[in-house]
RNA sequence: GCCAGCGUAGCUCAAUUGGCAGAGCAGCUGACUUGUAAUCAGCAGGUUAUCGGUUCAAGUCCGAUCGCUGGCUCCA
């Protein structure tokens, strides 16, 4: 007996020993034809697969997420049959779904060019052509030790010897046969919609000392509409390229001769940033922290104290010699704000500590990864270290978990998803501080109501930690704000505080910069706001236009108005048309464009053109700057 | 760092099989006197990333360096 769930929750009991196709059979057609895969007490199985009695069963359906990763797995399988057909020598390594899509690994007797996914590509339309059902059988580890090295296929031999015995399936579509888990589409011709999108190199097992494979990606739908809307999602990712609206906005570069990963903040990202961080302050001022200012280099002896040299040393720069004593570029600015708290003894009356720093520090990221303002060798954190007691421990973490989320949410972000990375197998500190600090974050989150996960053993060796991902307008997901606890430091430097009792205790350390680095949050908010800045951001705030060379003088006192009044204003008075000037402001995705022209001199006013809503009319002065201020004050 | 690809004017891109480095936009000069997304004309702009090599001849072929792009965890 069998019980069959059906989508819209009722439930059959089928009889009798049955497979996934009696049960099939018993669907109506219109269902019938939308179920991709089973669902086996919750494991995912094929069509054909045998029902055991007493299981519950549910149907896979094409729109389900479940479905998506089946159908991409299974074309490429496809691929590889393709690949294999092409190249009879090429060796398989892995070929998982991926978010985006899929890949496959091959090892391969020489490079592959872009021609030769074309080549692939209609090779695999061939297959999808001629149908061939996905069979799985299920072979003992000998069996598929023998199979494999017969074959040659030493990547899956290598995969084989760590299986257990007694799981090792097989699946065969036509003349291609490959180890895999599974479960796989019913045949080759529901693979209807995929695209074959990049070559990259990949190591093996991702291990740079193992033998590096060529890596195809591709991406797969269950129809033509959805792999489109796709690219134009991609196409849509490339016109917000923070990159390119760097360039065109003029915000930023980088110098060759300067280096890679080391930024330049022009003008107008300068403007930007000064708003972010006269506004990071004011918030912190108000959220209980003081600012503090440290060095960019410290002695060598604080690093080794620090531990720094031990852990981390492979990504710090190397040192320098002055007067005999060796100096390093700070990585991190913890050891200076340790070296704050040490510089006298502290109370417990005193806690707890809240020290705030932008703090530039510099590592050095391996050249591969370097990526515009997103990973970068130098960069400001927005960092903060508190100290606090195991008794104010707690509260801290929600306010902290508050405060990031407020500041977030005044740059646009609304939602967020959490993660909690708990205790690894190597790792410093007591299991009581562990426990406690890993409980007080997970309270802070519960707290929140806020989707998490739980990244068992995914914490740092010196503690837990919360990361908080953002999404961005176009639904990506960001990670910019950590919170984490730091067990190692304050022992090491051997922090302490003098309790009620008049004997000493180790304060709670945590670390946590809520923007991330201001380099990499810049990126972000450039791209998810396509460089058009909201007005309180926006490096330009208004342009003022006038129509002719004799409005240029009543145009200036609108300027000077404007800038008395603290709007960054420019005034562009080239001797260009009034649409030429518009269509350049509109480029440069200045809010307000301010035409003014004998019509205005006359009244005092300003005809307004907003960059989103267009021409608004004339409007007084005071009007104007009242809708500014608030829209400004709104932060919309 | 490794694999693959790329680097021509500020930007976007041309330049037959190796055979005189070009265009549009931006810039500058001048004319036009302009009312809500591009007025017209002229001028200037380059050691083809850098260094070396092959060749009668290199943007093009070879090597090195620098920089840029995609990828290198997501378990058959």
């Amino acid at each position: 007996m069998v019980k069959l769930k059906l989508p819209d929750g009722s439930e059959r009991v089928l009889e009798g020993d049955l497979t996934g196709k009696d049960l099939l059979a018993t669907l109506e057609p219109a269902l019938k034809k939308e179920v991709i895969c089973l669902s086996i007490d919750g494991e995912l199985a094929d069509l054909g697969a045998p029902l055991p009695a007493g299981t519950t069963v549910s149907l896979v359906r094409r729109t389900d997420p479940a479905a998506l990763e089946v159908l991409r797995h299974s074309t490429a399988h496809i691929m590889a049959q393709a690949v294999k057909r092409l190249f009879p020598e090429a060796k398989l390594a892995i070929g998982p779904a991926i978010e985006n899509g899929f890949y496959y690994d091959f090892d391969l007797p020489r490079p592959l060019t872009p021609e030769d996914l074309t080549a692939i590509e209609a090779e695999m339309k061939k297959i999808v052509k001629e149908d061939y059902p996905f069979t799985r059988e299920v072979l003992t580890k000998e069996e598929a030790l023998a199979r494999l090295k017969a074959e040659g296929e030493v990547y899956k031999v290598e995969l084989v010897e760590e299986l257990e015995d007694g799981t090792i399936s097989f699946y065969q579509q036509g003349e291609f046969n490959d180890l895999c888990r599974g479960p796989h589409l019913p045949s080759t011709r529901y693979a209807k919609a995929y695209k074959l999108t990049s070559i990259a190199g990949a190591y093996w097992r991702g291990d740079s000392s193992r033998p590096m494979l060529q890596r195809i990606y591709g991406t797969a739908f269950f129809n033509r509409e959805e792999l489109e809307s796709y690219f134009k999602f991609l196409e849509e990712a490339k016109k917000r390229d923070h990159r390119k609206l760097g360039r065109e906005l003029d915000l930023f570069s980088t110098d060759e001769q300067i280096g890679a990963g080391l930024i330049l903040w022009h003008p107008k990202g300068g403007r930007i940033r000064q708003v972010i961080e006269d506004f990071w302050r004011d918030e912190h001022v108000k959220n209980g922290y003081e600012l503090v200012y440290t060095p960019h280099l410290g002695r060598s002896v604080l690093w080794e104290t620090s531990g720094h040299l031990g852990f981390y040393q492979e990504n710090m720069y190397a040192g320098m010699e002055v007067e005999g004593q060796d100096y390093l570029i700070k990585p991190m600015n913890c050891p200076f704000h340790i070296a704050i708290y040490q510089s006298r003894s502290r109370s417990y009356r005193e806690l707890p500590f809240r020290w705030a720093e932008l703090g530039t520090v510099y590592r050095y990221e391996r050249s591969g990864v370097l990526h515009g303002l997103l990973r970068v060798r130098g960069f400001t954190q927005d960092d903060a270290h508190i100290f606090c007691r195991p008794d104010q421990m707690p509260e801290e973490i929600d306010r902290v978990l508050e405060f990031c989320l407020k500041m977030l949410k005044a740059f646009g972000f609304k939602e967020f998803k959490l993660y909690l990375a708990t205790r690894p197998e190597k790792s410093v500190g007591t299991e009581e501080r562990w426990a406690a600090a890993t409980e007080a974050l997970r309270a802070a989150i519960e707290k929140t109501g806020l989707p998490y996960e739980v990244d068992e053993g995914g914490g740092a060796f010196y503690g837990p930690k919360i990361d908080l991902k953002i999404k961005d307008a176009l639904g990506r997901e960001w990670q910019c704000s950590t919170i984490q606890f730091d067990f190692n430091e304050p022992e090491r430097f051997d922090l302490t505080y003098k309790g009620p009792d008049g004997h000493d205790h180790q304060p709670y350390m945590i670390h946590r910069a809520l923007l991330g680095s201001l380099e990499r949050f810049f990126g972000i908010l450039i791209e998810n706001y396509e460089g058009a800045f909201p007005l309180w951001l926006a490096p330009v705030q208004a342009i003022v236009l006038p129509v002719l060379p004799e409005n240029l003088e009543y145009a200036g006192t609108i300027y000077d108005w404007l800038r008395q009044n603290g709007i960054r204003a420019e005034l562009d008075s080239r001797n260009e048309k009034i649409g030429y000037r518009i269509r350049e402001a509109q480029m440069q995705k200045i809010p307000y464009m301010l035409v003014v022209g004998s019509k205005e001199a006359e009244t005092g006013q300003v005809a307004v053109r907003a960059r989103r809503e267009g021409d608004l009319g004339a409007w007084s002065r005071e009007d104007l700057l009242a809708r500014m201020q608030e829209e400004i004050a709104a932060k919309r």
